[in-house]
DNA sequence: CGTCTATTTGAATGTACTCAAAAGCGGTGG
DNA sequence: CCACCGCTTTTGAGTACATTCAAATAGACG
């Protein structure tokens, strides 16, 4: 049950079985249909989740009330509004199921008791913002220099077999077209 | 001299007469001129970069030799490839300056050392790199969704009086459009 | 002053969007 | 089980945004 998310942590730090378990006691475990929002703009983000199984997205709605995705996050990643979290603040992004999903999360307290008994974790963490930073950093030159096209087959790599479980309006959100202008490039090839 | 640095830091830790010196005392000074490349692609960043005076710009270089300016650093700004600093790892960014540029930096070793002398500047530089995060995150959201005139005018505000100083083709580089494209955007108001 | 690079302008083209309509698909209730 | 409703996806036609190529002009720097 805890396989996936040890592994995970396993990517960038070292924990030995005490600290395993003190971790495992420390997650909790729940599942949300489809659908389900577990963050709304403006709501301040109390959680940092884990998908062990499903789909999440994270997105910001606009004034005009279109919603643009800024991520998704299949199992083994990690949700958040990081600065929302971080500061106990308002968020600016909304995260939502975009399939029935198996998460496991750590409230903002749970998280800092937790850093006191494993600080290992707090490495882990700084390690996971930075690799964000990164990541962003390259999508904006992506977004900047590459056409549609380009962008799609980026997705593709990155998220492979994802394309296939969530719809294509989904998807488009994310590479910034319309759902119509995607349904032509994928006709295309 | 140390002024804005100092002011900076005040923005998210408080340090107290001791620690400003500790900090002092580590800060190197140097000066470049413009044009001079501060990291190329491939190389290790070895240092982190406060601009006291001048601007820098941040970029990636295509396999088409395109250069894609993904950051500006005038006066009080931080400039660094994270990824590359944190890990001493090959960098995927070029730092170089756009106007002659007065600096100051920190080594690596010479960040840990002061991170020992002066705790308190690990949370500054955590809120710094989740600021960023946050930043780029919000301009994947604007690069996919605004048109390029929205966001030339969302630049103007970022980065006020800055397009007095620099070339154009820079602005167009991290606009993602042409120089020529810019031109016409310009005339039309 | 001359050279080199950056910017402007015009014309033609390509990329991506809007509007509109039709077809497909999934869930719900009779 | 099927008919219907709502939502997503496809397709066509016309349009707007942004690019390329080329040539002229303006600026920067030695």
């Amino acid at each position: 049950m805890f396989e996936f998310i040890l592994e995970n942590l396993a990517l960038h730090v070292t924990l030995d079985e005490a600290e395993q378990r003190l971790v495992e006691s420390a997650l909790q475990l729940t599942t949300i249909k489809k659908n389900k929002v577990l963050l709304s703009p403006g709501e301040i983000c109390r959680n940092i989740y884990f998908v062990n199984k499903g789909c999440l997205r994270m997105y910001h709605t606009d004034k005009q009330g279109a919603e643009h995705n800024i991520s998704f996050c299949p199992e083994n990643w990690w949700a958040v509004d990081i600065a929302s979290f971080s500061n106990q603040s308002p968020s600016f992004y909304a995260i939502a199921a975009l399939e029935d999903t198996e998460l496991f999360y750590l409230s903002y307290s749970a998280l800092e008791k937790l850093y006191l008994q494993v600080p290992k974790l707090e490495r882990f963490f700084r390690i996971l913002t930075q690799n964000g930073f990164n990541l962003y950093q390259r999508r904006i030159t992506s977004a900047l220099s590459k056409t549609a096209e380009e962008r799609y087959l980026v997705f593709r790599k990155q998220y492979p077999g994802l394309e296939q479980r969530i719809a294509q309006k989904q998807i488009a959100s994310y590479l910034g077209i319309t759902p119509i202008f995607l349904s032509r490039l994928r006709k295309k090839r």
